[in-house]
DNA sequence: TCTCTTGTGCTACTTAAGTGCTTTATGTTT
DNA sequence: AAACATAAAGCACTTAAGTAGCACAAGAGA
């Protein structure tokens, strides 16, 4: 077991990333680690009914994570949100006990801290101030699933595709992350579409000049003639 | 200015249906409903930019109001949520400040209690107990969110009517309600599709003979149908 | 009663997106 | 080096859904 001290030191600069608990000072962190403990996951690792997942919160302090959904009869997926450093889950299992039926998967080798939902639980009773981030995080991502919503319902596959991938370039180095080294199925996945139809559209901004291709890997070549597609496309 | 006991007499059964404040007994909400008032709106009023608007917080105590969201370029309407008797609006204003930008409008004359922001905040922080049913409303709105969005990608529009209509069915009168009086338009909105669609699958319904149809109102004629219909949906 | 608005029911047409299948690359494992 | 698995690219085909337009009906309001 590693000292709360430790792992402050170790992932500070994680954690005053979380928006969770965005208020705490180092001595509060540090009591609150008293209860966490570090878990290490293998890529591709589905993290379904897994007992023990239920009972625990999780902080990801490197790798990867979606959250997705399966439909029981066609089978396809959906990937509702894909999860990073600085992220945590599942907020809904702590507040709803386990009604949330969504599935987990690993993209790469992840990093997590860990706790037991019922120490959150205590701690968020004792700690009562906190309760009004945890609401504002989750208004936060309301907000974002409204707007997944109303890009499924007004946007064609274009521009969602366009839009994930704008919405993912850095801006500072230019450069595409997060979504750049996955294969066009879970491109696809993401905007609620299939592989070919993504492929079909990422040819399209190949042979313009705008990105450029390779075996998982999706690149930004001109990012103004990505923009002056999505102004083609908000003017169908 | 009415007395907040006979607020509370008047309105009890409605009250105590607001899973916000699940918990509150009966002096506790009269503590609280001292610091609301009544008001009146009639139907068809689009309360979007109103100023008051993003300052108070409301429940309704009888009458519909549908909130929607309208896309910037093709002026397309879809409504994201039909808020009734006991509902109450909006949670995201009071945390996020008024980030929240989507439209409300009254589809029938109105009746609301309404509280300034700032009172139920204070309370909120004086009674901190209750935030956990906020939190736990805010979960089940985001998992009604996450279903929204998993139909739009999996179903297609005939399952995606069927399920409305069936999600309004009343269990004991067997009766449609909520949206039985709805223009196709409205419908439509509500499913993210168009007046014209919606009204060919409505026919297709009425023909095999589950529904029965007049202006403004949709009529359950047999539910076994529907049912049957549903499955068949599926199987695709 | 007449007029106007709103909603419905249909037809014909267009198109984006999905499907199925094949070929070609690329990278990994044995 | 050979065999294998995985991903990408491309083609032909199907179809649900969106679009445009019109005639008609119901109800509201003058």
């Amino acid at each position: 077991m590693i000292p709360a001290t430790t792992l402050y030191s170790k992932y500070r600069s994680i954690l005053i990333n979380c928006e969770l608990f965005a208020e705490l000072n180092e001595s509060q962190w540090i009591e609150l680690l008293e209860n966490f403990h570090e878990e290490k996951w293998t890529a591709n690792t589905c993290i379904i009914n897994h007992q023990k997942f239920l009972f625990h919160f999780y902080i990801i302090t490197s790798g990867r994570i979606k959250m997705y959904n399966v439909d029981e009869f066609s089978e396809k997926e959906h990937t509702l949100f894909l999860l990073k450093q600085s992220d945590v889950f599942d907020l809904f299992c702590l507040f709803d006990g386990s009604k949330h039926r969504v599935y987990y998967e690993c993209l790469d080798n992840i990093h997590v801290l860990a706790i037991p939902m019922d120490h959150l639980r205590s701690w968020l009773n004792k700690n009562p101030q906190n309760y009004q981030y945890f609401l504002s995080y989750a208004c936060k991502m309301m907000r974002t699933l409204e707007e997944t919503v109303s890009q499924l319902i007004f946007a064609n596959i274009s521009k969602r595709l366009l839009k994930l991938i704008l919405e993912n370039v850095n801006l500072k180095s230019k450069k595409l992350e997060l979504i750049n080294d996955l294969p066009n199925k879970e491109i696809a996945n993401l905007i609620g579409s299939t592989r070919a139809v993504v492929n079909r559209h990422l040819q399209q901004l190949k042979k313009n000049g705008s990105i450029n291709l390779a075996r998982n890997q999706l690149e930004i070549n001109d990012i103004s003639l990505l923009l002056k597609e999505l102004e083609k496309q908000n003017k169908i």
